[in-house]
DNA sequence: ATCTTGTAGTGGTATAGACCAGTGACAGAT
DNA sequence: ATCTGTCACTGGTCTATACCACTACAAGAT
């Protein structure tokens, strides 16, 4: 049971800690309502200071994954607060989280020179180049969303060339180019579909949608890419919780 | 400029550095984009160890409030960012938080047997009292949304006989009963309004709205209310900020 | 039986120090 | 003029320890 945790790892001990936590919590070895050890029992457990064991119990109570009560032991939060536990997702691990199917269709895919408003939500000059995707996403095989993409060319070069039909953009991002996204400031309005969205989301011109904005950055406050996305009101919907 | 913190006082060191940053931001002594003290100075200034002002710290960056960049100094999040820091406001918090000014016309206030679906949210018996408080919501003193909300009636016996009109429900709820609202659970949806709410927001029907449901506990994950806001797709829209 | 009071357990706060990991600027080498 | 390494500074992680605040429970007093 000796050496839990990687010492010459670059990991940070308290991440690694918060790993393992939170992976016994979601392969059900730790479940809703289930007191964990206390911090000083993990504090020995993985010899460390209880300092550390804080850090990663911070952060998974921040996750809200668990819930802390002074005097008494850290219990495992509720499974209705996790799923909708902050954090954002994209668009392929938010359906697949929902035991859903997701696949793409492309309608456009090129590079182009930046309009003004792109620009300055890229941080770039005016008319340097940009990448700039349009999807139909499927739900299941049938339309849920509008999707349009914009991303600095410069920073993914060949990104044009590989398959994002199948595979999630930010999973290529990820794995090609070692950008993770970390950060992302969202907008949410209500609007009326026109006549060439109803078409193509395959609903009637006049029909409701949430139009989302999203602005994404990496760690380093990098602006990764810049989204429209046009959701069917009839499909989709957000969950949030907020803690304040 | 010594005894900037009360050591004698019950309140934490942290939170009274947090409180004073926290306060410094507010009134503009520092602002967007500027760079915060290093934890070291403020540790000598405050005559605290470094650990405490990272206490500190960490709070408002979880407030959003400010940013961190490893190697170089923490910066004063942008105004846009700390507007939807996480955390839920009230309608009327959130006005204000705007700058605008809000008001209410009541248009329902009573008490009734709830129905299936209110009493389930609330964690209640079906036809258990609840308290119906039907308000249309006003910014500036033009209507930007409808709201429904239901309270359990034995919490808050009296509450009928407040003034709803101009004081916050959840300042009301804080100084009366002493509960205060901790966690909310929201769905955001996209709709198109009937005839009836058409008129009392003063728009066309068959315009877009905002629809949030709201759902939100106390600090021992009691369920407060539950509340329906229809907002005017043209005057509202949703500002998060979410991060993984 | 009921009430008090330890007491041992929990998380909450705080210390003083240490070293690591990025960043940027400046001095010296080319 | 340009590169390059050093260095001082930032935040990031970690230790070992201490005491406080709150909770639960059991032993003793009533």
């Amino acid at each position: 049971m000796t050496q839990l945790l990687n010492r010459t790892h670059h990991k940070p001990l308290y991440l690694q800690i918060y790993d393992l936590i939170r992976d016994q919590i979601n392969t059900g070895q730790l479940r809703a309502g289930d007191t964990i050890p206390s911090e000083r029992e993990y504090a020995d457990l993985f010899e460390v200071s209880r300092m550390t064991v804080r850090a990663a119990v911070n952060k998974l109570v921040q996750d809200g994954l668990l819930l802390r009560n002074q005097g008494k032991a850290t219990v495992v939060a509720s499974t209705t607060i996790q799923k909708s536990a902050r954090g954002f997702k994209s668009f392929t691990e938010d359906m697949q989280s929902l035991g859903i199917v997701p696949s793409s269709r492309v309608l456009k895919m090129h590079s182009e020179m930046s309009s003004a408003s792109v620009a300055s939500q890229l941080n770039l000059k005016i008319g340097a180049r940009v990448i700039c995707l349009e999807r139909l996403r499927l739900a299941d095989e049938e339309p849920i969303a509008l999707e349009r993409c914009y991303l600095p060319h410069d920073t993914f070069p060949e990104l044009l060339e590989h398959d994002l039909t199948q595979h999630s953009l930010y999973k290529t991002l990820e794995d090609r180019y070692g950008v993770r996204p970390v950060l992302a400031e969202e907008t949410i309005e209500a609007v009326i579909v026109n006549q060439e969205e109803a078409e193509l989301l395959q609903i009637e011109k006049g029909s409701p949608a949430l139009l989302i904005r999203r602005l994404t950055k990496d760690a380093r406050q990098q602006v990764i890419e810049t989204v429209t996305t046009l959701y069917r009101a009839d499909r989709y919907r957000v969950v949030l919780v907020r803690s304040r």
